[in-house]
DNA sequence: TATGAATGAGATTTCATTCAT
DNA sequence: TATGAATGAAATCTCATTCAT
């Protein structure tokens, strides 16, 4: 959607990245950025031809850099640590990460009042990070295991929350409380007692 | 801030609420509701004196139902069930309802970008909110209890993670687990073993 | 299309129409039809959402003062003259009047260039006005008679060839030809010698 | 006006002519023709200077074409043919070329709102078309005659109102009766019984 | 109470044209 | 010859708000 070139598309991406994380894509007016960045409405227009086109490159670039911070939070972190340890870590890292968290649900705004195309992309990218999140857990608790199916969908919830919390309280989550929910999860006594497991929906419409 | 009048205004907030539900209240325009309700703008305006007002007041009647749901569904099952199994209805009643997790999150997202008073009145319930949660659990597992603050902000976790994931995924979250995960942190073997109990922080920018 | 009221309505028209009749509507903006009228443009946006609009209940002007026009004009010389003079005055009417011939030719290229929607409404009116010339015609020469489809097939073409025509050039066409051309055709003597009669088609693309 | 090069020019005026054939010059953007051609819109810039530029230089050849069509016509017919039935071919030829019509009806539309300058130059190939009308009435009824002047004033009139026609409309006109209309202008016992003869106006404005 | 009319400010988009390389 | 980048001016449209009646 973009097109490929030099130094201002990256300028434009950052600068506008930071208008709306700040107020959000639909208070940023192209004027806005087009004034920050420091160029005209007109140039801003020959990277990108529309509004939504910046929005799916800033979405692109704001799971990058999600799904490479967890990736290398836990390759930082390695074997040395005990998992609930790296699990507590990698949440807070997520939740304290402010700016990120705003432009994680302006996004999402996005997603929700656009178009089934903004839609998407946004899906696929999704799924990406969803998908490293279970190969996070995969790597802290072995390959095959019954639990990764509810661990890796509580993962998701708790970082989803954590966003939305982070966002309207100040104080800090009880990181270190969910790590242990999520081991918990993997520790054999603990497994259903009596109960059913919990198994992902595979109807056409489920996401993974 | 809403003037008190006879019939229109309790039709107005509904109709209101059903449109902002589905697109967002950036995305509704005043002639959107009015003709929707059958007014004129100008009557619209009558009742509204602005459009923050009306957010104002749809605000109040989604965390009016959100709250009074909470406490109808608690009262429904009594004590008759396992806390765990209450949790998890409770869980999965907030999760599954989807127009309301839309509107929730739009109306984040006017607080997201919206003014200091807005931010202000919208705290107020939300954490009137966070407090029927604290009861709740009161309610479940004693009224004196350590664990209270953690297993709250987890259940503020999960039910806003919960909102977020039901938007973009189709299929039902591990209610149960969650649930079971709450009702660990009041298992005396299970309380934080070796560590640090999470307490929540006081400071002036605390929430509750 | 356009909301019905009062005396602004009937204004913006007018006033549209004159400017639209010189440039072209494609040349015309709103901005210049509301300074024209003396409006914002906000309240031209009031009372016409689109430009579209706008151009629609022009059209239906213009095709009102045409038809009409053909009908008084045929009315006013009543029986007294010979048909083939009616007809001379008739094409006469239409090519000199040179306002309305630059409009018709600025309608014609928007519905060349417009949506499905807007030829729909101009081919509507179009063959109201083409009615309106076989009617004519069937005054002129009685009510049935086998010359009237090629005959009414050529008044059109002579009048829209001399709506070019006088767009290009400044002389007046030969009018009373044009009309003993049509004329010949009701003459018995001169209908088809030797040759196949006009009929017009009637598949489903047929257009009258 | 436009540069003497190799390759590209008369790429590009085929591309852009059948582009604006098909959505008109107002709305085709040099960019839309740029990109159709594959070239990039300063490569466009440097072959034309102005975007008029490219629109006279295809009214060149659509001039040129129409121009040519009817000479190539006339001269395969030849003699063998009733002058009628030539006239009647060459209305059709003309009526039935439906993206000749559109681009015809465009470049009209550009000289309505266009410059003097671009007038002008339309006028000049205008006259030239005339001329060769003319110059076939001369080859199939002699070189000298009276009726020259009404018959080729016609003949444009049938030609450019079934331009119009056809685009309105679907079926064929009557070229057949049409081209009996011109023929029995010269027929001596049809003209002008007992009235004016049609006489072009000289006068400064006057046209051909 | 209710409304139709009006509006200003601003949003997105478009595009012919220019120019350094 | 060719082009990518840039731009200014303008066009259409949107909408919360105001106000006379």
């Amino acid at each position: 959607m973009a097109k490929t070139s030099g130094i201002s598309q990256d300028k434009i991406l950052e600068v506008a990245e930071a208008i709306i994380s700040a107020k959000g894509a639909k208070d940023t007016s192209l004027s806005d950025i087009a004034k920050a960045v420091g160029i005209s409405k007109g140039t801003l227009y020959y990277h990108y031809a529309t509004k939504e086109a910046l929005v799916y490159d800033i979405t692109g670039r704001h799971f990058d850099r999600v799904i490479q911070g967890m990736i290398r939070l836990v390759e930082k972190l390695g074997m040395k640590m005990d998992p609930e340890e790296i699990l507590a870590m990698l949440l807070e890292d997520l939740g304290e990460a402010h700016r990120i968290s705003r432009l994680h649900l302006y996004l999402l705004y996005e997603v929700m009042s656009g178009n089934e195309e903004m839609r998407e992309r946004y899906m696929v990218r999704y799924r990406e990070w969803k998908q490293t999140m279970q190969s996070v857990l995969a790597r802290l608790f072995g390959a095959e295991h019954p639990a990764h199916a509810p661990a890796s969908a509580m993962l998701l919830v708790f970082v989803e929350g954590n966003t939305i919390r982070g966002t309207v309280f100040d104080d800090p989550a009880p990181y270190r409380e969910m790590a242990r929910c999520i081991h918990n999860l993997y520790r054999a006594d603990q497994q259903n007692p009596g109960g059913q497991a919990y198994v992902e929906t595979k109807d056409p419409k489920a996401s993974w």
